[in-house]
RNA sequence: AGGGGCAUGAUGUAAUGGUAACAUAGCGGUCUCCAAAACCGUUUUUGAGGGUUCGAGUCCUUCUGCCCCUG
């Protein structure tokens, strides 16, 4: 075997039982600690809506990567938790303990399981609002730029998708690499050595008991108090408008608290975005050939299932069941 | 019971008698730095029957269902 370091990786749509699965996976193996992948739970302060496990679901398991931001800060990316969380997982590695990585942000999960490049090029705010205004007067014209700039890059992105095609643009006018110079391709990615060794399981459940969970859930974090959370934050002085806040939940109770919907409303938005989020989490991951997928029940982790993934990690080395 | 109105996809609406449209939901997809973000693509429709007409969602008629008014 390679000298690398082998990782549990559990991923899924939301909602599936992720953390509830990575959790009574370590209590199983014993010598197990949890890195979330999941980029809400970064925030501090922002609990109910993360559906940040409480320490009694943590069940003495330490978890690393959550509240590791603070709502002010405007530039946490995927470069900075790639960067925290290998030395996180490697960390724990040399204590001899096995890194379990649970989460759904695909993108996270992806640049800690590929060999994926980030160059340390941060965001430009003045440089995104000049664009931005260029593009506002002429719709097309930052695609046309870069096509002068970098075609290859430019024949990947739709002229809509502004927002990338501003970032490639940021990265060229800030460091004058080429941004298709740094792709890799996930799928087929190019033999380039990865740091860790993954071995990865998946969560699935049918759409409609997805949904069904899904909607039951935000009932629950409203009658945990959300809304009273977000309150919270927007009168200890964070922004509004923070990055932070885009996240689900946040964003539409933001909405009904400066009056623009009304609750109700509020609350069926979050349940319909949720939704469509864990689509999109099931198109991310179906295409990642490495996961072995597993049924998950809605009534909760049980045995068979905490069996076969317990089976899954050691066939394939990741340790030996006593 | 009498009078009037309405009936178009899963939902809400549009269409001088001339190729049935739009939005929302749903479904599929993209992804190298805000990713719980951003972006792209797409299935389904004229309540039932008869008539007028070259041609009917549209006009006439019967039925069914829903709504309003009168009693």
């Amino acid at each position: 075997m390679s000298g690398k370091v082998n990782i549990a990786v559990i991923v899924g749509a939301t909602a599936t039982g992720k953390s509830a699965l990575s959790v009574a996976v370590a209590q199983r193996i014993k010598n197990a600690e949890i890195v979330t992948a999941d980029s809400a739970q970064i925030y501090r302060g922002m609990n109910i809506g993360t559906a940040k496990p409480t320490l009694n679901e943590m069940g003495g398991v330490p978890h690393h990567m959550i509240d590791v931001a603070d709502i002010v800060e405007t530039d946490f990316s995927v470069a900075k938790y790639k960067q925290l969380a290998s030395s996180v997982i490697n960390d724990i590695a040399s204590r001899g303990k096995i890194p379990i990585v649970a989460g759904g942000t695909g993108l996270y999960i992806n640049s800690i399981t590929y060999p994926l490049s980030f160059q340390n090029i941060p965001p430009n705010i003045e440089l995104r609002e000049k664009f931005g205004a260029i593009e506002e007067r002429n719709k097309g014209a930052l695609h046309e730029l870069l096509t002068h700039i970098d075609p290859e890059r430019a024949a990947l992105l739709h002229p809509n998708d502004i927002k990338r095609v501003i970032r490639a643009l940021e990265i060229y006018y800030q460091s004058e690499i080429k941004p298709s110079s740094m792709d890799s391709d996930f799928v087929n990615d190019r033999g380039d050595e990865t740091e860790f060794e993954p071995i990865i399981v998946g969560l699935t459940m049918p759409r409609v008991e997805l949904y069904a969970r899904i909607n039951e859930r935000v009932d629950k974090m409203m009658e945990a108090g959300l809304l009273d959370e977000v309150k919270g934050l927007l009168k200890a002085g964070y922004n509004s408008d923070s990055p932070a806040f885009s996240a689900l939940g946040y964003r539409q109770l933001i909405s009904y608290i400066e009056g623009s919907i009304d609750l109700k409303q509020a609350v069926e938005d979050i349940k319909l975005k949720t939704r469509r989020f864990a689509k999109r989490q099931e198109t991310w991951f179906k295409r990642d050939k490495r996961i072995s997928w597993l049924k998950a029940d809605s009534s909760g982790i049980g045995d068979s299932l905490l069996n076969e993934t317990c089976d899954i990690f050691s066939e394939r080395g990741l340790f030996t069941l006593k």
